[in-house]
RNA sequence: GGUGAGAUAGUCAAGUGGCCAACGACGGCGGACUGUAAAUCCGCUCCCUACGGGUUCAGAGGUUCGACUCCUCUUCUCACCA
């Protein structure tokens, strides 16, 4: 039971600092029922969630499965700092009201993954604005800058003399802090944390906790590119308030390759499971795309529901296996007779009257499925289907 | 604070008086092939009812028949020194 629960912990994770703890407390749990607490920190500089920070709430949902209860840590006092984790500039600072009004929306969307009964959401700046100048030196006197300066991206910065605000050195011991205040067993989060995480094990030990927190990190979810990291700047994400249809196709969408690594960071389906169909796919007995459809289809499910999920399978196939028409498509009206180049512009579908005529002139408009082969066309009173490409589709009707 | 270098399309990056709407790379888009995948191949990639016109190379002026290219000022970046 023990080794089960170990093994679904340790999945998918980059590394695990004090492992042996983890294995206490599990057992503590099993034999006697006892809780522990696992802190992860969340920023909340965007309020829109994606796959990547998923990463992180599933692994804290299957420590709720064993047990823990979850210190849903908002970093409303820090993110007035900014992290300088992975950014080698200085980052802006936010305001009060930019965090509050963040804070709502991401909380509702962990909780589609969390179970809210054994999470506890804290927030930093309850302990930290009393902190004082006095608390913070104590607290600062516990590093040295040749510790600091050991981080990869401050040394990275130092070197290239990029600046380095004080401030940004007061980060981890911060979060370092928040540890010791909540008295964390275990803290989770990304491998770009790994000093900070660290950090809150040094100054446990400073503040004389007794028993230092176990520190998991996972690794950075690739975005669909396959290469990158998910994020939203970079636009290769799913957004977890993405539509059904949308999050679909989006999983569809990445490599074979990247499909594993979802499956390992993002599926709830057991490592048995997947090493099954893995062999399944090499030995041709499975095809790649279904099984790709089953990770798009938990997935999509997990954000929205299994009767949306599935609607969102049987368009995909409806418009691009058998190529036919989506369900929905935006409609568009106007007046008098429409020049086919501004027609599309119009509907959206095209970014400039230029554009259109480029993708006329290389075949790739279509009315009513009929190609069109004249950029000059001039539509009449009637109605119309216009497509771009594969995807992009818009009625008009010309009155 | 001093000195020097630079700012070019979504990004990186050529171009140093006309041949520049501006090489190339990446990205993106369209087509072929497919499993809307990846890989590959071909084409396109400022705007405009367009074999033509308009507006671009940080911003504002100036020199010139003509400037992304030269001059002046402004703003911002970066490097070296303090």
């Amino acid at each position: 039971m023990i080794q089960e629960a170990l093994r679904e912990i340790q999945r998918g994770t980059a590394e695990i600092i004090d492992i042996e703890r983890i294995e206490k407390l599990l057992k503590a749990y099993f034999d006697e029922e006892k809780t522990y607490t696992v802190k992860a920190g969340f920023d909340p500089t965007a309020p829109d969630l994606h796959l990547g920070h998923t990463v992180l709430l599933q692994k804290l949902a299957i420590f709720q499965k064993y047990g823990a209860r979850v210190q849903f840590l908002i970093g409303s006092f820090t993110a007035m700092i900014g992290d300088p984790t992975g950014k080698n500039a200085t980052r802006k600072v936010l305001t009060k009201e930019d965090i509050v009004t963040n804070i709502d929306s991401y909380t509702t969307q962990a909780f589609k993954i969390l179970d809210p009964e054994k999470t506890d959401i804290v927030y930093n700046n309850e302990w930290l604005d009393e902190l004082g100048a006095a608390g913070m030196l104590e607290l600062a006197s516990n590093l040295t800058v040749a510790r600091m300066l050991e981080r990869d991206d401050f040394s990275k910065r130092y070197a290239s003399q990029t600046p380095i605000a004080v401030s940004e050195f007061i980060y981890p011991l911060l979060q370092g802090y928040d540890s010791v205040h909540l008295a964390s067993d275990v803290e989770i989060g990304g491998t770009d944390q790994k000093f900070n995480l660290l950090m809150g094990r040094q100054l446990q030990k400073a503040y004389d906790i007794k028993k230092q927190q176990a520190v998991l990190m996972m690794p950075i979810l690739e975005g669909l590119d396959g290469v990158q990291k998910m994020s939203k700047s970079l636009g290769n994400y799913i957004g977890v308030t993405d539509t059904a249809n949308d999050m679909f196709g989006k999983v569809l969408s990445i490599s074979d390759e990247l499909m594993w690594r979802f499956y390992e960071l993002l599926s709830t389906k057991t490592l048995d499971e997947i090493v099954e169909l893995k062999s399944g796919v090499s030995d041709g007995s499975l095809h790649p795309k279904k099984v790709k459809e089953a990770l798009a289809l938990e997935i999509t499910a997990r954000f929205h529901s299994d009767e949306e999920a599935n609607g969102a399978k049987e368009e995909f196939d409806k418009v691009h296996a058998k190529s036919q028409i989506p369900t929905d498509i935006a409609e568009f009206e106007c007046d008098g007779e429409v020049w086919i180049a501004k027609a599309l512009l119009d509907c959206n579908i095209e970014p400039s009257t230029s554009q259109a005529r480029r993708d006329i002139k290389q075949g790739g408009v279509k009315i009513d499925q009929e190609k069109v082969t004249d950029d000059k066309l001039v539509l009449t009173a009637g109605e119309y289907l216009l497509q771009v490409g594969k995807r992009k589709f818009a009625k008009l009707k010309v009155n």
